[in-house]
DNA sequence: CTAGGTGCAAAAGGTTTGCGGTTAA
DNA sequence: TTAACCGCAAACCTTTTGCACCTAG
């Protein structure tokens, strides 16, 4: 990663920390930068095992912790499909999620889909207010339509 | 109801069970009649709590079971919103959720959104498929925002 | 008659919390 | 300097499971 982006990213980091009142740690920093490593909804279990490979220190409550402190700042979003553990999201575009019910993998689909969901107007009732939405579409992946034939 | 309609409901029910090899059995009936009742998303505990004003043996298992039973025949949802426990829905038309974010209600979009749902067509990778979706709309409902003014 | 379901209690996840010591600003 | 945060362990809440008994078909 190029030096110019490595400090966009922290001082995005820096900042939407600061902006909820909140501090930037070096664990906060760590489960964010493990996060963005590999896009691939982890858990926080899955979290916890990829950022003590580079803090052995850090523990499974401060791993819950900082990922509370990442949603909570707006940098992170919590993922609840399939019935296991939640997983975490660093996606923030507009996008929704491709969950395989044979392997259990979950697919960002954005590329294709950002105007269509910039510009779905869901009617809700009057008085109501809407924050962000999430879709989850169900169903099976390449991969594993394939292994099923 | 109108015994018409209650024949309706409880020959849909063993019909489902059977198409997916499952007995009908009185508190698979009862949790189902239950959860008919109030279409208030209720979580498996509610459901309990419900239920066992009108047999007071059943077990918290038992409740847990049944929904797994109808949720594999078909005639009930999970939906997961929220920190808490998953919540139960008997809709079937295809309709988002909204949850408000302040009470933690959780509303059916479906009156006036059915057809944008069914015309949705949302763009995946070659070679996958898809099952079903769920919309989750997040924000503020009308009596929680008149409260905040 | 018998496969499948129930009720109970106990265990198993997943997540949160209380607390003494540590650290970012 | 000090409010916020960390690490640990224990608690908590939701859900699942094992087992003896029961029941729908």
């Amino acid at each position: 990663m190029r030096t110019v982006e490595k400090q966009n990213k922290k001082s995005r980091l820096n900042e939407s920390l600061k902006n909820s009142g909140m501090k930037l740690t070096r664990q906060r920093k760590l489960v964010y930068d493990t996060l963005l490593e590999k896009l691939d909804h982890p858990t926080a279990e899955d979290l916890f095992f990829r950022a003590r490979k580079k803090q052995p220190e850090i523990s499974m409550a401060t791993v819950y912790n900082c990922l509370e402190a990442l949603v909570k700042c707006g940098l992170v979003k919590q993922v609840k499909v399939g019935k296991n553990a939640v997983r975490y999201c660093a996606n923030l575009c507009e996008h929704a999620h491709f969950v395989c019910e044979v392997c259990g993998a979950i697919f960002d689909l954005d590329r294709d889909n950002r105007e269509k969901f910039k510009n779905m107007q869901i009617k809700i009732p009057r008085g109501f207010k809407i924050h962000n939405f999430e879709i989850a579409i169900h169903g099976t992946c390449s991969d594993c339509n394939i292994l099923r034939i």
